[in-house]
DNA sequence: GCCATGGCTAGTA
DNA sequence: CTACTAGCCATGG
């Protein structure tokens, strides 16, 4: 184990480093794109040997994409950006500006993420664009029919939304819990998908196949 | 291990 | 339809 200063291991001696920017000790590099939702922040890293996006920052009401950014990456550089990084950064650019595309897991870091949310994540992503599911059934769906509020935790920390649709889980009752880019764009991601909505602001979950089997 | 924290839910009033 | 409750459960400190 290689200790000198100024290795990638040296990172992990960083007092005060958060959690991500340690799982991120080859040097995390983030590249920002303004999208129709405010700025977005992909942050990327090589990881055994090979780049991928260790997180994908949402811009909300109060907080932009940047400051979440410095927050939790305070040594990330805005240079020497992978061009799979910048690829993936204008993908997420186009999905948000409407076009239909569909995000590969490939370039995604799930490994570090905990066993029962990559569960979560994965079945997450198997959902198609214009379909919705439930916290419940998706919990239902891997074996834990009670752990519900489980997978609503795990949608919460999601590390890379967009990619990973976690705006298409919805509660039991159709309403739209949460979002890390706040609700009102969790509801305008889903209408652009042509998900309909009833008078009370819930999703019509009796009507169509809107909800996905899985 | 204990405790708090949520993008939950089915049940009850 | 709304309001509140008592269970539920993976994570992180």
């Amino acid at each position: 184990m290689d200790s000198a200063l100024g290795t990638p291991g040296a990172y992990l001696a960083v007092q005060g480093a958060s959690v991500d920017e340690r799982i991120c000790a080859g040097g995390p590099a983030a590249v920002v794109r303004s999208t129709p939702f405010g700025p977005v922040v992909v942050v990327g890293s090589i990881v055994s040997g090979r780049p991928k996006i260790i997180r994908v920052l949402l811009s909300r009401p109060g907080q932009s994409a940047e400051d979440l950014m410095k927050r939790a990456f305070p040594l990330v550089r805005s240079t020497g950006i992978p061009p799979e990084i910048e690829a993936l950064a204008g993908d997420i650019q186009a999905f948000l500006s409407g076009e239909d595309i569909r995000f590969s897991l490939s370039m995604v870091s799930l490994e570090m993420c905990p066993g029962f949310q990559q569960e979560v994540l994965r079945a997450e992503h198997r959902i198609p664009r214009g379909a919705v599911s439930t916290y419940a059934d998706i919990a239902g769906h891997l074996g834990r029919p009670c752990a519900a509020r489980a997978v609503g935790n795990a949608l919460a920390r999601n590390p890379f939304p967009v990619i990973i649709p976690c705006h298409r889980a919805i509660r039991s009752d159709g309403s739209l819990a949460g979002f890390q880019g706040g609700v009102a764009m969790k509801r305008r991601l889903l209408e652009m998908e042509g998900i309909e909505f009833a008078y009370n602001g819930n999703v019509a979950l009796k009507s169509g196949g809107v909800r996905y089997r899985f």
